[in-house]
DNA sequence: ATTATGACCGAAG
DNA sequence: GCTTCGGCCATAA
């Protein structure tokens, strides 16, 4: 399956090191569709190689850290361990 | 091909 | 603060 822009996300999200996290926006941007935001979060929901994919390191443009299979409060516990700074289920930037 | 849905975004009420 | 609407893109049926 040849699909330029999954693989663009996938190694994208596979880059953000420990302790930083990108939006669905700015990870669409670098994708190379800057409106495919949506498609970015679906595409994460439908892959496969979620075990690979450090989605939870993905959050959404207002700060809330959007879905996640594992579970948002999951998300958000993971993400204070790496050291992101969360106050009131908002991460800040 | 068409319709519906979703881990989204931004504006409006 | 929250809900609703329209818009964007990919996937599933």
């Amino acid at each position: 399956m040849i699909d330029p822009f999954r693989q663009r996300v996938y190694a994208i999200v596979a880059k953000i090191p420990s302790g930083k996290v990108m939006t669905y926006k700015q990870v669409a941007t670098s994708a190379g569709k800057p409106h495919a935001s949506r498609a970015v979060g679906n595409i994460m929901h439908t892959n496969k190689d979620f075990v690979r994919m450090p989605c939870h390191r993905v959050v959404r443009t207002d700060g809330t850290v959007g879905g996640y299979v594992f579970g948002t409060k999951k998300k958000i516990v993971k993400l204070k361990k790496e050291g992101v700074v969360i106050k009131g289920g908002k991460m800040i930037f």
